[in-house]
DNA sequence: GTGAAAGCGCTAACAT
DNA sequence: ATGTTAGCGCTTTCAC
């Protein structure tokens, strides 16, 4: 048996045929966008459900000139962290409405740039970015595009856009004050890239914690992305220099290669050596030890960066005159488990010892 | 400083004014479709770059009849099966200048429908829907709307679309092989749900391996998809009933559930109990003890699904007859790490004695 | 409350 | 090789 071709899909003027009314009185029953006596509603409801009609998008968007379509780009899909934040972010969308346009950056300005106008091509209403590099390379094609955007998680530069980041350096000092009240004055800080601008406030956010308090700031051991890679300078950091007390990790990367490198070379953690890591996932509670590591706010971050997006869309079809670009930073949250454990009596004062098992920076909105 | 309100992007028409030459022409040059003079090309391309102007995709479309669309429907965004998925689709489709449309079906019937409908009405060219549940609520718009599609991972029963699995059955098999060979006779299997065909056939695969040495099949929990319940009725069942010798579990998040519970009864693993997980996760690698598990071939089933649904939107738009539906069946991998032990002789025959690391079952395609 | 008709930005057939 | 023009399916005036 074989297949009839392919027939095209119904089209407006196929259910207005059907329904014997005007094409306008289909999109207005379909859209519910001006009233329709409810006999012609029901005839045209019909009509619809029997050919099985859904409204082109395409269509529609082109004539009307509003996008039903949200941009999302972010650095690389193989990130849990950025994998939830799409999430959140299609939670937030899909009951207003609108799709979402995926797309990767790759770690790589050129691939960002060259997505990023794919992207835009679609004229979208609103984009969500997160820049695959410090340099941001998409951004020309966004302001030139004048559609609404907000630039999430990494963010270099105070520049004029709607922006919803962590506080990272707020992170960074949490890290360290838990380290410090553990006793950890030979801290190592494990980093991916010192190239990411949160990367580097999280190391400030450290070393301005060890600061404070007199002690010299922790080196940062760069390590860069790939497994291979991170278990290997950590190796040779350990070797050529001794080993720390503690190790602070910066990513959810740096912090599974840290351990995977700490259990290779059998060092009891905690106890040989106490490991905070960064971002919260279930594997981080069933691991043994549990890894004690900062969390970080995803769902609020999708959900300002919406908000936001939404807000200037609006404001927008509405003429308004756009509010100022928005900065929000959003505040971390500890989660003490088993992997950092005391070294010594608490190198902070009396005030710092407050430890009931999370803590949490605070939001910051200016 | 007042922003100036939204400036419309520039058009076709723009360009062509600004070239000196007809809209076609501009199109032709863009879309690289006829040869044009050099010197025109130079120019047309000047304009375009001058004023920033991409293509209008949902112009083009519009006219064109043809998409470059391809939207991916999935039962959750938090399932890293899924995003890994999602991310070898992207890697996939970029290169060729599609984009992906994203939607999650939430687990839910009536959220594929709903959302399966939205990605629809865009017209893409094509769609890979991995369905929430086995009645694949959304396979009727699917067919109605006459757009190719892919069907991936769970496929419930023998419908004429093309089709990319898993030998689900193998992996069950290569599992409990595995397991018997480690001389385990006493094997709890830990399911999410057996009202997913997927699983079904997992346990089928393992039931079949012990019931071909004459060993009465294991039992089976079903554990549901939260790590409470997970927690919960495994603790329940092994008051109960006892300890196992082993236990399977048959996705990601049952493994990581039953390894979390096992911690927390204080069961050492392997020692007290072998686990033999579902997905090959780096926190699998890193966890102490490594996790041996089957992992799925994931880029692998991307590549394939994408492929297909390639070769039926170019089948399409050549008006071939569209070959039979496509079934694949990809093999899996055992990676034996160290959750699991032997407890005892092996159960198996001599032959079952190729213990080399890693096994695979077939690839098959029919 | 309903319909006729214009036109969004582009592509493709046709004319030159 | 280049330009002219119709029209994709819809929304939106504007008549009625």
């Amino acid at each position: 048996m074989r297949k009839t071709a392919a027939t095209k899909p119904a089209t407006m003027k196929d259910v207005a045929a059907r329904a014997g009314v005007s094409v306008a009185t289909v999109s207005n029953v379909l859209a519910d966008r001006k009233p329709v006596d409810a006999a012609l509603v029901a005839k045209v409801r019909a009509a619809a459900a029997a050919l099985g009609y859904q409204v082109d998008r395409v269509a529609s968007q082109l004539r009307s000139g509003r996008a039903r379509i949200v941009c999302v780009l972010v650095p690389s899909l193989d990130n849990p962290f950025f994998t939830g934040l799409i999430a959140a972010i299609e939670r937030a969308v899909r009951d207003e409405g609108y799709d979402i346009v995926l797309a990767s950056g790759h770690d790589d300005d050129a691939v960002e740039r060259a997505r990023l106008a794919a992207l835009l091509s679609w004229r979208p209403a609103g984009v969500v970015v997160v820049p695959s590099t410090d340099a941001f390379a998409g951004r020309d094609l966004l302001e030139g595009a004048r559609v609404p955007y907000v630039v999430v998680d990494r963010v270099a530069d105070d520049v004029g856009s709607d922006v919803v980041t962590v506080d990272n350096e707020g992170a960074g000092r949490l890290a360290a004050r838990h380290m410090l009240e553990l006793g950890h004055r030979n801290l190592l800080v494990v980093a991916s890239s010192l190239d990411l601008a949160n990367i580097r406030e999280r190391v400030a956010g450290i070393a301005g914690a060890y600061a404070e308090i007199g002690l010299p700031r922790p080196p940062v051991l760069e390590v860069g992305l790939s497994f291979e890679e991170i278990d290997e300078r950590i190796d040779r950091y350990l070797a050529a220099q001794g080993t720390p007390t503690g190790v602070v990790a910066l990513t959810n990367f740096a912090t599974m290669g840290a351990i995977a490198c700490l259990n290779r070379l059998d060092f009891a953690v905690p106890d040989d050596i106490s490991v905070l890591g960064f971002d919260d996932y279930a594997w981080m509670r069933i691991s043994k030890p549990s890894i004690t590591a900062i969390a970080q706010p995803v769902d609020a971050m999708a959900l300002a960066a919406w908000e936001r997006l939404r807000a200037r869309i609006d404001g927008v079809s509405s003429s308004d005159t756009p509010s100022h670009p928005d900065r929000l930073k959003l505040g971390c949250r500890l989660e003490i488990r088993q992997s950092a454990r005391a070294v010594g009596p608490s190198l902070l004062g009396a005030d710092g010892a407050d430890d009931v098992g999370r803590k949490q920076t605070h939001a910051v909105q200016r």
